[in-house]
DNA sequence: CCGAATTAATCCACGTTATGGACTTAATAT
DNA sequence: ATATTAAGTCCATAACGTGGATTAATTCGG
């Protein structure tokens, strides 16, 4: 339900809405705030003086508007001060990144880890070593680090894993493993955040994330959809053929049968051991572009299975665009085009736009940085609540 | 983007907030509003004030919440002044209904009319004299027509009917050819949230429209989920088997080609003829209760597709419960079964919990109620705006 | 080169809204 | 009958945004 307001939680909204507006129109003067909000100029100076006094706006220089009169002092906002770390854990390396406040990466490091074959303990005092280096740099610069979210490869019910197959964890509780406040999130759904905010991807889309298993977010008026236990966008165990192979879920036909990366380096005669070789997807790639027709065929296939699965996915939850990421990146040239045939053939007579099929242009970085760019959109949302811990 | 609050926007959004604490607690007194909603007992005292002013609360007897003290005077919604118009255009019939603030039913009445042959504009004309019936006897009752929402059988895009197969029409601005201000939605959407509201369906539900055609409508925390365009729900070309059955869609195996009205009668052996002949359904549900082997047949295959659809759409959207509505409803006894079957076996893996499969309690009356609950809705949610039209 | 016009930002008195403690009212318990 | 408890109202106060006046910094026109 919605909460009542007081005369508190009015201005802190103000607030929020103020700071939201200088990160969405950059430099901008405060008569121009006062005129998008709506305002007047004295509130909306009185919050520019407050959210200077915490660090997270800065002055920056003269703009003018209009032609004649007296010109405005931009104000922006400041990366000095108030910045987020990421974290990931994934089936074969941990990453950790710090983002300031404007959104630029300010420290990355990755280390690579077989996960699935150390303990939950292990990796995460992995993880802890790789957060601790990030955040003593971050520190270094004079960084205030607002908060910390990690992006794991499965479906996470409020800080807990009940089952990541792909990892092997099971009811791992994983903050409680690490020597720091943290959040939780899926790997996916974090991924699409890191599209939305890093990538320049529009407001609304589907992020696929191609990894061994195949996950999605979706993206609609620049928030995330969850569905109801928060389990949303599996789109891996969408049905292509309900009599196709079995798959590790307990169904059959599952997209990842076809268009997972296990599935696909086995269709293209490389790696038969699951999980991959070393190596894999650039041998897969190296094949493809000398144009060996195995590899060609194998793609050509995934392409149509996950052009059946996006069909089912446009009908039932009608995304904008469609963002394809994780290997399906760099696959991007041989997956989408049979792909985007299966869709066409099946969704242009009930529309008349089929969404568009586009690459994602993080890669593997998206959720990483969706992990600690998902702090820093609460802070700007909110900077009430963070004005005493950011001011000087 | 969120907008910024001013002191009359503070004061609406509180009005709101006390309204809607008032629907959902039942008759409550003052002091246990301002418990629930952390605004102090003054504040709540001028808001209830100020809602018995417009006609919106009464005060209905006395509650004892405590064991000592004194008692306080419970307020409740009332049901004699504000009202809205829900309207309803189908296949074969048009129907209307008046909603008071409560909830309850007030006026209803449905015109059998075969909108196929029937242009738009005869349709909307017959459409206009049911409204005009309706609104006369709800103002006879002392009641004020708050808003009109129309339910289309279609794909709607603010007002505009782009294309409505079922009914053959196109293009059409179905609000310009009311006399009457009115908003328009899919028929689908609305049944859902009639569900929500009148069936006491819980706050996480997809709702399965089983017409001619199969929609879909997804609620999650109480609000509809509408995807991009507003087209999301399309649940009846969710693919089942990618080389299927041609579909009028243009995709080949979609799920009403094979639990669709038309595809379920043919395969029992009933009504070669698309759109069924009169009494199809009832004639279906006689041989099932005869125990005939054909329809039993056609009903375990028609809702084990459903149940491949359901799957995919259960690893999409996560929905928490799913409730059958439509033809689904009567037929719930035959095709439940093989539906739940189908997904558990799909998805009890990966799930500790495959949502449940409910029968609609309201049948082919919940587009009509959701079309006018979503006005009562409406003004609960914002009673500031219409404080002025609803005093005495 | 200087005054008029124009726009930005700040200042200050004011109105609106919620607050919180005091007070009144109405019930139960002792 | 008196104490206790809780509901509802009253009133002075505090928080916040408003809006007009003022000051500051430009460009334009003469």
């Amino acid at each position: 339900m919605t909460q009542a307001l007081r005369h508190d939680s009015m201005r802190a909204r103000n607030l929020g809405v103020v700071l939201g507006e200088v990160r969405k129109s950059g430099p901008i003067s405060r008569a121009a705030l006062a005129e998008i909000t709506g305002l007047t100029k004295t509130t909306v100076s009185k919050m520019v003086g407050d959210l200077i006094d915490s660090g997270m706006v800065t002055e920056s220089g003269a703009v003018r508007d209009g032609e004649r009169g007296r010109p405005g002092t931009a104000v922006e906002l400041s990366g000095e001060r108030v910045a987020a770390l990421g974290l990931e854990i994934n089936v074969d390396y941990l990453s950790a990144c710090v983002v300031d406040l404007t959104l630029r990466v300010r420290t990355r490091c990755a280390q690579a880890v077989d996960n699935r074959t150390a303990s939950p303990v292990e990796t995460m005092s992995h993880l802890q070593e790789l957060a601790q280096k990030a955040v003593d740099e971050a520190q270094a610069q004079g960084l205030f680090i607002a908060g910390t979210t990690i992006a794991v490869p499965g479906p996470v019910d409020g800080g807990l894993i009940h089952a990541a197959p792909n990892l092997g964890w099971h009811d791992v509780r994983v903050p409680d493993l690490l020597d720091l406040p943290a959040e939780v999130d899926n790997e996916a759904n974090l991924a699409a955040l890191g599209e939305l905010w890093f990538g320049s991807a529009p407001e609304d889309f589907l992020h696929v994330s191609g990894e061994i298993g195949i996950g999605a977010g979706l993206v609609v008026g620049g928030a995330l959809f969850r569905g109801a236990r928060g389990l949303a966008g599996e789109l891996g165990h969408v049905v292509v053929t309900p009599d196709g192979p079995a798959c590790r879920c307990g169904g059959r036909g599952c997209l990842e049968q076809y268009a997972g990366q296990d599935a696909l380096l086995r269709a293209a005669g490389l790696a038969g051991a699951p999980g991959g070789v070393p190596g894999g997807v650039p041998e897969l790639l190296e094949r493809l572009r000398a144009g060996e027709p195995r590899p060609l065929e194998a793609c050509e296939r995934a392409g149509q299975a996950l052009g059946v699965a996006l069909t089912s996915a446009v009908h039932l939850m009608d995304p904008g665009t469609i963002v394809l990421g994780g290997v399906f990146a760099p696959l991007f040239e041989w997956i989408a085009e049979p792909a985007r045939r299966t869709m066409t053939a099946r969704l242009s007579t009930m529309r008349h736009t089929v969404p568009e099929l586009t690459v994602s242009r993080l890669g593997g970085d998206a959720a990483t940085l969706g992990a600690a760019g998902r702090v820093i959109h609460r802070v700007i949302a909110d900077p009430y609540l963070w004005r005493r811990f950011a001011s000087r």
